[in-house]
DNA sequence: TCAATGTCTCTTGATATCAAGATATCCAGA
DNA sequence: TCTGGATATCTTGATATCAAGAGACATTGA
């Protein structure tokens, strides 16, 4: 059981034996992991035809519930991305048939984005297929070590969910 | 302990009940820690003057150890970009000084990229700045559960260090 | 020796993103 | 009612990245 982190920690080691690299450890893989997962969504989303930042949005609406509705405020708040790129993110969605414009009726300086039919039929596919990828991801761990890891990568994040 | 995957996963199960979960829990949330952690790097780096895609060229010749030389090809296979974004890394680390191109006396096709004393120096106090952030991180995990971390996310990445 | 193939680096053209600013609208307080 | 500041979205200009390909050199096998 050892990995490319290991190696990484080793050459640090060797050249920085002073200083304690246990947050290397921990934070190397993780960000590696994240880059593979990304790799691998782009795969899984392929076959529904649409691409990772295309899920990102459809996804929080169909998340929202019935009427799928979302202020691009909102969006950009969920996603993490600014204001000039969601609305480049919109026009695209939008001249693919998988999400419309609507003003806001309750804020004449808002819109809204709707997810249409034909957008949650794809949102839908593209997340089981999803689903499928990231559970071969965790084909190498128990049930038992899947919570633990769940339990104490939250831990981590509780703090940035303030 | 609540956090925002933990709404995330809520409104998918209220949305999709027939679906199993499990995994969205554990890459949703290794997702958005890389997020969290790519920008707690940018503040540590802000410190030393440089930004996180200089860091990941200086560190990966850091790590060659003594003469601190290695090829752009292999750079840009430590790194995961592509050969025109390392051309164009080389080429703004080596106008700031931080690096420099020498012809590879092995082969006429190639060239060595080196650290220069001051990219060393730049890397070597980015690299315990980042360590320092990193800790504050790992605040609320226990030594033990630190390992235990470090031991699940090695479990998940070696099939990807083959 | 020579040709074919592979390898290495750099260039080109297109694109998604961000930061900053513009415009329109809402809202709270005088 | 009016005014100032906050909010919501979109636009603009600059930039880093990628994909694809070009050009130079190396290596292998006949």
């Amino acid at each position: 059981m050892r990995d490319e982190v290991d190696d990484l920690s080793e050459a640090w080691a060797h050249e920085r034996p002073d200083l304690d690299l246990g947050p290397v450890e921990i934070f190397s893989r993780l960000s590696r992991l994240s880059r593979h997962l990304d790799l691998a969504r782009r795969d899984a989303f392929s076959g529904s035809g649409i691409e990772s930042w295309e899920f990102d949005v459809l996804a929080a609406l169909r998340r929202a519930g019935d009427p799928y509705e979302l202020s691009p405020g909102r969006l950009l708040r969920e996603t993490l991305v600014t204001s000039g790129t969601m609305t480049n993110r919109v026009d695209r969605l939008a001249a693919r048939g998988l999400v419309e414009r609507l003003p806001d009726p309750a804020d004449r300086r808002g819109v809204l984005v709707r997810l249409t039919p034909d957008g949650k039929a794809t949102v839908d596919s593209a997340f089981e297929a999803l689903l499928a990828a990231e559970r071969e991801f965790l084909a190498g761990l128990s049930d038992d070590q899947q919570s633990q890891l769940t339990d104490l990568l939250r831990r981590l994040l509780v703090p940035f969910s303030g």
